[in-house]
Order: structure tokens, then sequence, then C-alpha cells
RNA sequence: GGGCGGGUGGCGGAACUGGCAGACGCGCCGGACUUAGGAUCCGGUGCCGCAAGGCAUGAGGGUUCGAGUCCCUCCCCGCCCA
């Protein structure tokens, strides 16, 4: 491989670069420089426009993998990019440090999590500044920092005072064996535990909550703000919020004085519902079942108790139940109907009691039809067939229509009929037009070691009470022993629990659980702002001029908890006076999975797994970089490829020996651009052109794939001329600047070294990544020729070049010279012309 | 079952408001580089056909001078929720 000659001969050059591209010696450099002169510090530009540009940052497991190669590579090509084009640029990096896995971890190895987290941080960063991402490292935190996490507890503390936060009695996992609560993810395959193989029951247990669902509705009004947001998830937003407008009812119990009160959103069925189903942890479900039917549903009830919630609510889950022996009254009708349990319905959604309508909703039906209670239509369908009776019913009817058998309200149209039947139950006092939420409060408590202590201490006189802001941090006691039974291992330091009541001096105890990691995930945005305050979260100057966050990036995977919690959030900043915004992000891009080579997900059990550090030891960052952006749309799933990878090295290498190739055009002078004239003037063209694709691929979509492929017909087109002149080696010291510059955002490295060798000693102390983003003269962009396609009946049977402003006339006697034209016309009568100025003309013919 | 995406060459993917389908890359084929080439440069490459031409964007219908793009019917695949 040494002393080959180019292919392309290269002449004699006073700058003599390296013929060969060999990113390890270009890329560590730049990196230097860059970091040297503060390139990516935010707040360089105060008279500038601002950008916030950030991803989701990671949880440090290990070393950096393929899928963070690609969120941050698509992050730091717009930053890049939007610090070219003049931006302030904030885009930042830290660390999610806090949760289990390092928790799992230190239950294997016994290395404390705090430990291994500094080591996995260390050797992430490490990644990726390998990458060459232009992070402002200098606002880096990670999470577990107790200067990070004392933040969590002053929120806390706020919301307490506000009441967002509360204690309630919440649903856990516990392991009849180890007698403990356990985490979602110990529970393995139908309930039973991972550690010891006994059953998992749900038992109730009391825990911290965030009041969420009192945002509930401001949190789906602000979607519909969210214009720059991906709509699918939006729209999964909406359906977690999951608000239904309904009524509540009561039905009276026969012979008692208990009444059951019922969520539905069809009031308008009512005189079909031919039965009343409770939850079988409702708390009336003991008092309601009469003496003969006890056994059975005492059973029932405990079974149910040992299937998880989600399994047996399953719109395919069979259908059980049980008669409890009571009745209800139907406040509408007064009819007797009678009270069962079932599986479908849950104590925690709605009232825990729903009237079933057999007719009208297709899961009563089936229960109606197994159990044999009656099936009785009260809706007809607007227009069409009528419905047959209830006993000859196929499956049930649950469209809107006009109601039947339905007392005074025979005749109304559903909306009408809830609307008036809502708010009669209301007038009567029986119930009352009503709105519920998929969507539950936040239960934030965790017993767990890795994660924000709750700062509460427990007084026998004056209960839970806050620490005081100055007694902040609570910090993590580093002595704590990690059991992974699910027992708060907190609970086992006892210079941790230990304390005095903040009010009264008393001996008290600590509340030894910790926060959800997604506390920290959800306003860590804002900590970036001013990430070593020491007297408050942030600065309020700062979130004035940085936030909201301009464009954020992350898996889809986060669609929901995440994005959702960190807009609750956000709110509540807004409440306190923090941030001057109900919406922490103005555009959401959601990136695709890497997979491997075989298709399938990434994963040591396939073998598939290719890491980030490897590659770029082999072929450098820039064609990892490459890769990723050029492979498919950042929304898109990518398979990891060899071959394209190969390919992307192959291009960079390309783009390196026609700079090496055409040393001669570095020292031509500007000024003899004027003369460009025939291939090079149409070179030019393209330069120009290209500036104005790539310009506009970033800027609308991130269409980071098509730019690419632009700037690969710009190199081609370069391969293809040899210049003569000084006019023509004007043109191409052009397009060779404009490649350079346009490959900055992409593969910065190259880039930088590439722009300072054509441009030479007058860039010395300049940087390509923070010079301005290229522009193009319009009047080149626009051709003065173009080619028009020429149809005969819709089908092309020829092209022929014309000036741009060639009208149809004009453009139809040029068709019309066209042999295989003339043959396709010839004797047939013509009866149209269809012309597209500047694109086709068509002549129909018959 | 519901919601949202999506089906385009051997592969990844292009295609503005309906206007030359397949940009760009990979792979493959050929040529050049008077040794080799898995380097590089040049050319070719949707399918059928010697050609003229015909056929092609999941299937079928429709609107239109013209449909990957718009409208109906249907079939597959992915993700999320249940």
């Amino acid at each position: 491989m040494q002393n080959r000659r180019p292919a392309v001969i290269s002449r004699a050059s006073m700058t003599s670069m390296n013929e060969r591209y060999e990113p390890r010696s270009i890329e560590p450099r730049w990196q230097k420089r860059w970091d040297d002169a503060g390139v990516f510090k935010a707040g360089r530009r105060a008279g500038a426009e601002k950008r916030y540009v950030l991803e989701m940052f990671p949880y440090p497991s290990g070393a950096m993998h393929m899928g963070h190669a690609r969120v941050y590579t698509i992050g730091d090509a717009l930053a890049r990019l939007l610090r070219m084009k003049g931006y302030d640029v904030l885009h930042p990096m830290g660390f999610d440090a806090l949760g289990l896995p390092a928790e799992n971890a230190a239950l294997k190895d016994g290395r404390h999590p705090a430990e291994r987290t500094r080591e996995n941080i260390v050797s992430f960063r490490e990644d990726m500044k390998r990458a060459g991402f232009a992070f402002d490292w200098e606002r880096e935190f990670a999470t577990c920092d107790p200067e990070y996490y004392r933040w969590n507890q002053w929120f806390f503390l706020r919301m307490l005072e506000k009441g967002i936060v509360y204690r309630r009695q919440g649903k856990a996992n516990w392991c009849t064996g180890c007698n403990t609560v356990i985490a979602n993810e110990q529970v393995v395959d139908e309930n039973i535990c991972e550690r010891c193989s006994s059953p998992v029951e749900e038992k109730v247990i009391p825990e911290w909550a965030f009041r969420i669902t009192d945002y509930a509705d401001d949190l789906l009004e602000g979607l519909d703000g969210l214009r720059e947001w991906p709509e699918r998830i939006t729209t999964m937003q909406r359906n977690w919020i999951g608000r239904s407008q309904g009524a509540e009812v009561d039905f009276a119990v026969a012979g008692q004085a208990e009444r059951i009160r019922v969520f539905t959103t069809r009031v308008d069925t009512i005189f079909g519902c031919t039965y009343v189903v409770l939850a079988p942890d409702h708390p009336l479900t003991a008092r309601l079942t009469t003496p003969e039917r006890k056994a059975e549903v005492q059973a029932f009830v405990e079974r149910m108790a040992r299937i998880d919630p989600a399994g047996r609510t399953g719109e395919d889950a069979p259908k059980e139940g049980a008669f409890t022996g009571s009745f209800a009254v139907n406040p509408y009708s007064g009819e007797k109907i009678p009270v069962w349990i079932a599986n479908f319905v849950l104590a925690g959604y709605g009232t825990g009691a729903v009237m079933s309508v057999p007719a009208h909703d297709q899961r009563d039906f089936e229960f109606a039809r197994k159990y044999g209670l009656p099936v009785r239509v009260v809706v007809q369908p607007a227009g069409g067939d009528r419905l047959p009776p209830g006993d000859l019913l196929g499956k049930a009817f649950t469209d809107d229509g006009v109601l039947v058998e339905s007392g005074p309200f025979t005749g109304l149209a559903g909306e009408e009929a809830r609307r008036r039947m809502s708010a009669l139950a209301g007038e009567k006092g029986f119930g009352e037009p009503s709105v519920k939420y998929h969507l539950r409060d936040w239960g934030f408590s965790r017993q767990r070691y890795w994660g924000t202590p709750i700062p509460i201490v427990y007084c026998p006189e004056h209960g839970a009470v806050g620490v005081p802001d100055a007694d902040l941090p609570v910090t993590l006691p580093p002595e704590a022993i990690i059991t992974g039974t699910g027992e708060p291992p907190l609970a086992k330091v006892p210079a941790f629990v230990n304390t005095t009541c903040p009010r009264c001096g008393k001996a008290a105890r600590r509340e030894t659980e910790t926060m959800d990691t997604f506390v920290d995930s959800s306003w860590y945005y804002a900590r970036y702002l001013s990430p070593r305050d020491a007297e408050r979260p942030f600065g309020q100057a700062e979130a004035r001029r940085w936030l909201p966050v301009d464009v954020y990036v992350g898996g889809p995977e986060h669609a929901v908890m995440h994005l959702l919690y960190f807009r609750f959030w956000h709110r509540v900043m807004e409440q306190l006076g923090l941030v001057f915004e109900k919406e922490p992000v103005k555009r959401l891009v959601t990136q695709g999975i890497v997979n491997g080579p075989d298709g399938r997900k990434m994963s040591k059990r396939w073998g598939n797994v290719v890491q980030p550090g490897p590659i770029i030891d082999r072929f450098g960052a820039d064609t990892m970089r490459m890769f990723m952006l050029f492979a498919a749309p950042p929304e898109k799933d990518i398979d990891w490829s060899d071959e394209q990878v190969d390919g992307m090295f192959r291009f960079l290498a390309r783009v390196w020996r026609i700079f090496h190739a055409r040393q001669e055009t570095f020292q031509v002078p500007d000024r003899a651009l004027a003369d460009a004239a025939g291939p090079f003037l149409e070179l030019r063209r393209k330069t120009h052109r290209t500036v104005k694709r790539v310009t506009d691929g970033l800027e609308g979509d991130l269409k980071f794939n098509t730019s690419i492929a632009a700037l690969m017909e710009l190199v081609n087109e370069l391969y293809a001329l040899e210049p003569a002149t000084d006019a023509d080696r004007a043109a191409v010291r052009e397009a060779l600047v404009a490649v350079a510059s346009m490959l900055a955002p992409f593969a910065p490295h190259v880039a930088e070294e590439l722009w300072h060798e054509v441009l030479g000693p007058a860039v010395r102390d300049q940087l390509l990544a923070e010079s301005p983003w290229p522009s193009y003269d319009p009047a080149l962009v626009v051709a003065d020729v173009v080619t028009i396609a020429v149809q005969v009946n819709g089908k092309l049977r020829g092209e022929i070049q014309a000036p741009i402003s060639a009208g149809e006339a004009e453009v139809r006697v040029l068709a019309l010279q066209e042999e295989r034209v003339k043959t396709h016309l010839a004797g047939k009568t013509l009866r149209k012309v269809v012309f597209v100025p500047r694109r086709l003309i068509n002549f129909v013919v018959t």
C-alpha cells in the first residue's frame, strides 16, 4: 500500500498534503483544538439568538453502545450546524446515574454502585469524546452527585408544601416467601418471585405520590401546542392520559343502606343495564355477599388477587365472575338487577364498579352470554337495519344511535341523551356528570438504595415532617448494605435512620425510601443551565435565555413515562416561578434503533453486537457518524452494515483524494471565479445548488441522508473535471471549500482538516467548527437550460433541452423534431397538448 | 380488538404542491492501472426482449392527459395500547 501513485496525478504543491486519509492522525488533533478554543461552550455569542439542542442523557452502564452513538450523532450534527449558522448553541451532556442496574450489579459482585458508576462514566465520557461530540463538558453532572439530587429533595419539599406530593396507599408486589416488597423486574412469569419462586401478591402499602392527575387536563391541552412533536408521540400521550367524559350513577342496594357508585361513558344505555359488576377487591364486595354465596365469592376474590391485573383485564382474557347474591336498583327505571363481581373490573379504575349493558358493550355481552344474563336492546342504529331482540343478538352494538325503550328518554340521540340523563342524575341527587382519566398519580417511592433519599423525618409527635432546606442534601450513606430483597437498605443503617425531629428536636426516624429515577430525568435539562449553582436548582436569567429546549432527541420508548413526567415537572416549575413557559421542549425528534447486521436487535444472545469503540479505532469517528446519518432518516430503525460502513470510509477517503489531487487550485485567487465557463460554470452551479439542497434539507426536516447524497454528487462531479485555466481552478476550489464546510456537521474532523488544507494560512487561527455555514448565490442556483420530458399519451417518448423560460410554443416545436415523438404521432389525431413549464409536454392523441 | 406507522430494484434508501420512478450508497458485472488487487479510477446494472417495444412502486378497482403520490376494497409487516 505504500508509495503507490494515486490514479489522479497530483502536481507538485507547496502545501504537499498527505496522500492518504488517516483518521487516527487527524481526529484527536482537532478534538484538542476545539477543546482548547472552547468552541462548544454555550454563551459565547451573547448577541446571537440561542438554540438549545439536547439528547436524552445516558444511563452509563458499561461502555457507550451504537444506540447512543446514533442519538448523539444526530444531536451533534444538528448542534454543529446551528453553531455554524450563527446561533449561540447550548449542547450539554450529563449522566442519568442513579437506578436499579447499578444496584443489581452490586448484588452480584459486591462492588459499591457509586464506584462502578464513576468508572462507567469515565469510560462513557471517553467514548463520547473520541466520537467528536461537541458537548459543553463544563456543564456535565451526574444525577448521583449529592449536589444534583439535593434539588430533587428541594423540589419534593416545595411540592409537599403545595400539596402536589402526598402519602397514599399504593399497590406493591409482595413476595409471600421473602416477606417483602419486590420490584416489578423481579416478578417473573405468572407472578412468581425471581429469587425464591414463591407466589407474588399485590399488597397495599403506603407510598409517596405526585398528583400528576391534577394536571391531566392541562397536559392534554398542552399537546395541541406541540406542533413539532411526532404525532404518534402526542397520540400516545393522549391515550395514556385517557380522558373519558361520562357520568357517575348510584345504584341503591335492595334491602340495604349501601349504594354502589358506577362510572360510565354510556349512561344513554342505562335502560339496558341488566346487572352491575364490582371489582373483586371493591370495598362493598364482602358486605354485599349473601351467606349462601360466600364460599364461591371468596374463592374467586382470592384467586384474582394472585393474577396480574393486566393479564386478567385483557380483551382476549376469558370473562369470569361470581354472583354476590345481592340486587341493585337502577335509579332511572327502578328495576332490580343482580350484583356480580368479575375479573375485568378493576378497583383502581373509575369507581371500581360498572353497570353492565350487554347489548351495547362487547365485554358485558360476552359475560352475559356466559352466565345466562339477559340482553336488552335500548339503542337502535340511526339508519339502516334494526337490531334483533337481545336474545338473538350476535354481538354488542356499540355505536351511537337512537334510544328505544328508555322511558322518557326514548327517541333521543346518544349525545343528547347522555347530556340530559347525567344532568338528571345531578338534579335528583343520585349521580353527576364526571370525567375520568386513565392516568394515575405518580407513585415514586422505591424500596431501594441507589436513588435520591426522600427528605422526610417521622416524628412520633409531629408525624411526617419535611427536612428543612438548610439541612439538604440528605445524602446516601455509603455504608448501606444492598440486599435486593426489597426492604429499604437505608432502614438498616442506624446512623442514617436515627435523627431528630426538625420541629421538636426529639428522637425521630428518617424516611428510608428513595425516589423513582424518573424524578432525576424530569428536570435535568434545566440543571444544565447552571450546573454549579449552590443556591437554587438553576438561575432564572439562564432560564429566560435558554428555555425551552429547541430540539430534544431520544428514543420513542420514552413516549409516555419520561416525556409525560417532564412535561408535568415543567408545569410545576412554572408554578414555582422558576421557568416561564409551560412546555419544556419545542421540537421532539425520535430516533430509530440500530439493529445488528442480521436485522435483529443487537444482543449478546444473538452474538450480533457491534461496539462503537472498535469501529472508531478502525475507521475513525467520522466514518461511524457518516454511517449513522446516511443509513436512513433519523426516525427509522437501521441495521448495522459493515459494507455500508466501508462505503462511508471510502467516500471520505475519496473526498480526501480529490483535495490532494487538486492542491494546485488552493492558491488560485477567487477573482478568477468570474471567468468560469462551460463545464466549470456548470460546476459552479452544481456547487451552489448543492449548498441550497443541503441547507434546505437540514433546515426543516433533518434530512441528513439526502444531504450527504448531495455532497456525494458534488464530489463525483469534481472527479469528472480536469481544470486547465485559473478560472477552472477557481471553480474547483470553490467547490472544495463548500464540500469541506458542508461536511463539518457530519464528519467534523476530516472536514476541519481539509478546510485548513484548502484555505491555508488565511484561516490558521480559525476553526471551521465556528465558521459561518456557506451561502449560495441564487443566480447560480437557477439553471438556464432545463431538460423537458416529452410524452405521447402519458408515455415518455423523448427528452429535449430548452431554455428555462421556454413557453409552450417553443417547446412544442422542439419536441416535434424528436424522431421517436414523430413515430408515435404518425397517423394519429392530436387532441390536446398538456404543457408543464420546465418539466414536460404531453401530446394526447387518438 | 383499537391506535399509529409502513410495503418502491439483489439490499439500505430517493422522488417538491399529481409531472422523466429508482437520486445517493451497498452489492454485482465489465474495463483500465503493460505483476497481483479484497486498493484506486472509468463504465454498466429494475424486469422481459437481439431489437423495436412492453411490463414495473403489496393486490384489485377508480379519478386524471398523467398516480409511488389522490379516492374506494382487500392483503401483509412493524411499533404502541389493550
